[in-house]
DNA sequence: CGACTAAATATGACAGTGTCAAGATTGATT
DNA sequence: AATCAATCTTGACACTGTCATATTTAGTCG
């Protein structure tokens, strides 16, 4: 019976996971930079340095975030494309669809998952990989069969590979503009 | 003779854009993270406060970087497509390349310029959007004119702006994934 | 030339940040 | 019951952006 969590304990018992979340929430109310790990911890009920026992820095906690936005990203991709009762363009335009919704409803997030304060030098952490790549590799895999459906332009010397890197280039770089708001002023 | 700027004035004399230059200086060397007011004031030599006279923000002075970013992207673009040797399928050609290749090369001045930093809700400065927007502007009337010679897949009800959109959403897709570093590793 | 004003710079101060070191509290294991 | 490691707290430090206030200088006008 550990799903009632009794309030006034010294050890919070799920704090990880409890930072995770909270630490969501504020990142879709106020952006990144209204995201302080003290502020959290306050949010949290708990001191400043709590958070530091589950997460080695700040950018650990931000790639924990990134982790769980790329699991979901991957799982929209893979009930998508699993899907049953529409064709394989419809689903080819839903994939699309659903990429840059999900950016346009979590920009921050996004903006997050790809930007270059994660990705740059050293600062990935290996679990944000091994959540990442997976879904990279499964937009990759989705691209191969759509290639051999014919239903993107194939000129025979493409690669999956070399066709996903374009065709992800347009959706995100499509989503991006749209999140910066660069689209609409044009 | 105000050529050589004498040392030890109160005065600087052209504090604004050395500010300008030294911060791109920063931002080249360590990234954005790198990059703060103090020190930049350190390295030009001058009081924490002194950048306030001429920046309202650290926004402000990020704006006038982004800012003579984008004049230098814009006379790239200008330059390149004016050229009298190349055809007009190879100037398209490397219209792309060297987008790419200035994304590749100033990694966090791009970040700055298309970044949510800056665009996100009323941080850009007028002065920012002046220098932008004539930039996409150009970019959507050399898309205008790849289509009119048929060197877009011009399917005719597509607008140029449309188009436009597209292609750009490539380009930058794919510059900023080989920036962030996404691309080498899947 | 001298006085005055406005621009430019400096100093001090404050709240906020990430993070480390050292101590306090607890749950689990033996 | 005792011990230990995990977890949490408090204190401290350097660093940040920015404001209010004082100081210095350049330019202007008589």
């Amino acid at each position: 019976m550990k799903n009632i969590p009794e309030k006034s304990k010294y050890h919070h018992g799920d704090l990880r996971t409890t930072l995770l979340t909270v630490a969501g929430e504020m990142l879709k109310e106020g952006g990144i930079e209204e995201l302080s790990l003290r502020k959290l911890a306050a949010r949290v009920g708990v001191s400043r340095t709590a958070p530091y026992h589950h997460f080695k820095d700040k950018n650990a906690l931000l790639c924990g975030i990134a982790e769980s936005g790329f699991r979901q990203l991957h799982q929209m991709n893979k009930s998508s494309f699993n899907a049953d009762g529409p064709s394989t363009k419809e689903k080819f335009s839903s994939f699309i669809h659903e990429y840059v919704n999900f950016a346009k409803a979590n920009p921050d997030l996004y903006e997050l998952m790809f930007g270059r304060t994660i990705w740059k030098q050293e600062n990935s952490t290996s679990e944000l990989r091994d959540a990442a790549y997976p879904c990279f590799q499964y937009q990759v895999n989705m691209t191969r069969e759509w290639q051999q459906l014919k239903l993107l332009n194939h000129s025979g010397e493409e690669s999956a590979l070399r066709a996903s890197q374009v065709l992800w280039g347009t959706v995100h770089g499509i989503a991006k503009l749209l999140i910066d708001g660069i689209y609409t002023d044009v």
